[in-house]
DNA sequence: CAATAATTGTGAACTTAGTCACAATTATTA
DNA sequence: TAATAATTGTGACTAAGTTCACAATTATTG
């Protein structure tokens, strides 16, 4: 194991999907796997599997594999989803009101405490169990509740507005749904919907021609 | 410029950033743009976006810049959002319905042209100004439009057998939602959004110790 | 028109990420 | 218990991706 290292990004990556991979074989019974059979599940190489796994300790007994609910709950405490996670939407719209009621979250321990929105014919209505409230309650908010999570969700020009705000209010992290990259130090995990869609796009035009 | 090469991926990815850089540069009315300006509304080097670019051409005047408009015209033809792409949503959950009412592919020239899902109760219901269909009434869609993206946002569990039979029915290329590997010939972009507050969790966790 | 300043396009150098290959270890079988 | 088979963890190697640095080009200024 390599000390106290910088983890790379596509590393990291991994870890959530061998945590997936994991999760899915506890489900079947499956008590010891070896890095070959998450391998072949996840379409990667062993080796990379052992390596990712080694920037964190020795999981593994050789000759046998990796216990499975044991692996689970090192990657577990390494990824951080050993401990519930308070996140706030802002942006009611249509990405924003589905991710509140997206079972997925809850499920891995990220709990959305609150929905806020600019516009104040939304305010006062109801997603899921949650009323949005104006973005202008948001401070008062920040003061009764522990936020670690933000998630932009509102148009692209107030994006850079609101990171701002959450950043005075000393939110830990963002998910960012808008298409502009943030300046800010907060960590900032991009997912750009209609990149992946254009990326598509190119990959298809390419299809033919390989 | 390399001829007929294999284009990285996070080339590709960022080609979809210039574009949209490019076209907000153009609605500031800016006609002429230095690698390096870009690069720095992008947070990356302007060096980076000059190899990229030269993957595919020479679009720029040495000692002046990108012309944007023409730049832009480029960038449209090289990933293939000069055209209009005809998108089919299997899932009508959270994340489903979002997409269709996500003003984003409309604007980027992905037409959603019908959403279909399993569960019968839902089916006939409306989404903005789609009507639900059953799953099984793909096939015969399918006779009758040309598609050519899908979007999976079924459960996890549904996702596979989901991607076979658009491959049956001859699909372009695939967004996927389902938080598994899918296992096919076919272009595949991932989008899993658990995935990415995991990934944020992780780096919120090594703040501190930095 | 010569000198200056700006900026591209790209080979070379460097950095990061991924794979190989094998000693070390464990379990199983004869 | 010795031989065999399976599998990890990792250092060495290879590949991929990024940045540097500079000749080539264009526009501008005196």
């Amino acid at each position: 194991m390599k000390e106290d290292q910088k983890i790379p990004n596509p590393v990291v990556r991994r870890l959530g999907l061998y945590y997936r991979c994991l999760n899915k074989l506890y489900d079947e019974g499956i008590e010891y796997v070896a890095s070959k059979d998450i391998a072949s599940r996840l379409g990667i190489k062993s080796s990379q599997i052992r390596k990712d796994l080694s920037y964190f300790g020795e999981f593994g007994k050789r000759g046998v594999g990796y216990n499975v609910e044991n692996l689970i709950k090192k990657l577990e405490t390494i990824i951080g989803v050993d401990k519930n996670w308070n996140v706030i939407i802002i942006g009611a719209g249509n990405i924003g009101s589905a991710l509140v009621n997206y079972p997925g979250l809850k499920k891995e321990k990220f709990n959305i405490i609150g929905v806020f929105d600019a516009d104040r014919s939304k305010v006062g209505k109801k997603i899921g169990k949650l009323t949005i409230q104006h973005i202008s309650q948001l401070h008062e908010f920040a003061k009764k509740n522990i936020i670690e999570i933000a998630v932009i969700a509102v148009p692209e020009n107030a994006a850079q507005m609101v990171t701002e705000e959450l950043e005075k209010l000393g939110i830990k992290g963002i998910v960012n749904f808008a298409p502009v990259k943030l300046r800010t130090n907060i960590p900032v995990e991009e997912v750009d919907i209609t990149l992946s869609f254009k990326t598509l796009a190119f990959k298809i035009g390419r299809e033919g021609s390989r």
